[in-house]
DNA sequence: GATGAATGAGCGTTCATTCAT
DNA sequence: CATGAATGAACGCTCATTCAT
């Protein structure tokens, strides 16, 4: 029965996803640490022990959710600098503001993908995974260093090794989403967080350019 | 009798020291959540109910140990610009090297106030607690901040807001040092971290120029 | 059609003979308790619902492995003593030796044997089968009786009670084999099986013997 | 304090006694499988992390009831065999006596000894403690060799291997006690405990007499 | 008959915190 | 002040069994 197993697979897909969904919920609720497995079969509806049917380990979980926050921020860093005709500088502003925009929308992924080096996590999931999420991120660090190579291409920027002011765009930003996500730290600098990021990409791509241009 | 009411007090805070000492120890050898109190307790070779006796919880001593650690950063910041007749540019050089030193030389204080903001580490501690590790932290950008406000005195710096600027180098900074700080990371970017802190400095620093002198 | 009702039981008895054996090679792989209905079912290569359509329980299939291994038992057993012309003396002899050789060939049937007894294994199947063991581990020793009988009616035993008697040499033997069973036990006690084995039997059966011949 | 730390010690001996009695009392009307560690706290009314403040596992509680119940017999084994002016044969027979005697009147303690061999216990518990488990029941051992020696010694008995010979009477007296144990087999034996106990005994006894005197 | 997804009660152990002494 | 015995809630994971398809 071809038709059955298809709908087996399906079926099978689907409850995966509600439990991914569940604990996604669970988790950005409480933390990873104080949700417990019971929180998320009760919230997605499903026996404890279904979920150990989908999937090896809580921690397990938590890794395939960084996964997809991953791959949902690569799709929306790859549609921000799609464009055809644009300048590197420009396309390093829309990826840049892609990943704000990304930060806001989805903090709790956000959120994950910082928490992500910390922990013992890496010693909790297969190295199979752990190499899956790493790959992944740097993929869409690829998209950075992708543009930076391009300004340098077309005679805009003066740099020598575009995969280190890649990291270092990237690392600038993350730093400023990472300091900003917090309320009270906010407050007493007395900034908000549009203000830091124009700041931050204006140093860093003034500092790109040839001098000539800066 | 007030000499004995000191050699109280006295002897209150140095059994307040070995405690954090102890805990200290245990805590950079097995990671905050593999240590238990009992470890501390041991370590520190008082009984388990003292340690509640000088802390409110096993939060609140990590909590403190966080702040010991911005102490010291303070200190090795203060000293690393205090040097008389020195550029900004200069001093926010001194101030950068010293944060990257203090982040390899005590890499488990520097992990600790990476992981501050994350977590339910705020909902576990005392609020008071909490903002003196946020007024602490500012403390050490402030020296930043000053460095950037005497450049623009100094007409050497071309910026509107000081503090927005010191923000966006000392974000840039820290997301710099944390992306490093993962191994396979480092390894996937082949890059090394002194190459990458160099560059980012540059770019950050050359951004803040005066356009004439970048 | 009679023809297909005997094909269906025959492959009914077969399938269940499979399970049976997969069952046995998982059990005494990883013994009972660690060994689960998955392993089992995954052996025989059929779904874990199949197995309970031809058990009740795990119990229940250890319960129908133990009858397997004592008609094993009982079949050497019979081989052993069913040369004509020889001696009850002889007899009990080789019904002994079969049993030793059973015990050190197919140690894994021989401990669940001795364990048949011990643990909740009674309350866990149901009480015909709980009987049919009983019943199946008699014939064995019935087969001693039967000698015992004999070497009286040859006039070379000198015994009241023939079962009794019989009971007797069963039960020192089984003790010998069981407390020889343990390694550390054989070490610290300096004897090997097959010494303990013959003094024993040496013992028993001078005791069996008419006043005139010990 | 010397008298508040004789009075912690006392208290600390009463209370772990009492969970070792409690555990007893669950563990023989349970099974050790069937019976959980809350089943045993609340029998001892205490909570069930002290448990663990006296006994590093569950298994461990089972291992010291096993040394108590070897103790015990220990003793009464000694106390059967201690009057003087008697022959190495009486000997025998009182150990015997009294070992049958402590089967029935602590059969819980014995199903523990005879279980002891079996399972995963040994890879449960410490090694040390292991080995103090088989050296007191090897103690016990050791009344029934010095008796065989014993009647050696005095012309009585005709042995090679005392130790050997203690080793068969001992197995022999188990096996009868481990059969008759079981009531479903007593009945289908047709035979009852002291019958079959009289022979064994008489049959090795016999057996290890000088030929002249058997 | 055969499947395999779903169940959910069950468990040994840990450990931060308390409190009588 | 200091002790350390006692607490008891909490938790990730297993697995024999069931049942809709």
């Amino acid at each position: 029965m071809v038709a059955t197993n298809e709908r087996r697979a399906r079926e099978k897909a689907r409850r995966r996803q509600e439990i991914l969904q569940a604990a996604k919920e669970v988790f950005f609720e409480q933390g990873f640490h104080q949700a417990t497995v019971d929180d998320v079969s009760a919230h997605a509806q499903v026996s404890k022990g279904t979920i150990y049917l989908y999937f090896e380990s809580k921690e397990s979980i938590l890794a395939h959710l960084l996964l997809e926050g991953l791959a949902l921020l690569y799709t929306q860093l790859t549609a921000a600098c799609s464009a055809s005709q644009v300048t590197a500088e420009e396309c390093l502003w829309r990826l840049a503001r892609a990943y704000l925009d990304f930060s806001q929308n989805n903090p709790q992924y956000f959120r994950l993908m910082m928490a992500f080096d910390r922990g013992r996590f890496r010693e909790q999931i297969s190295p199979d995974l752990y190499e899956q999420i790493l790959a992944q991120s740097m993929a869409s660090l690829d998209l950075v260093t992708q543009a930076v190579r391009q300004g340098i291409q077309d005679g805009d920027f003066d740099c020598d090794d575009p995969q280190l002011a890649a990291g270092a765009l990237w690392a600038a930003l993350n730093g400023v989403l990472v300091l900003m996500a917090n309320p009270l730290r906010r407050q007493m600098l007395a900034v908000e967080l549009e203000p830091m990021f124009e700041v931050t990409m204006k140093l860093v791509i003034r500092g790109l350019r040839r001098s000539a241009d800066r």
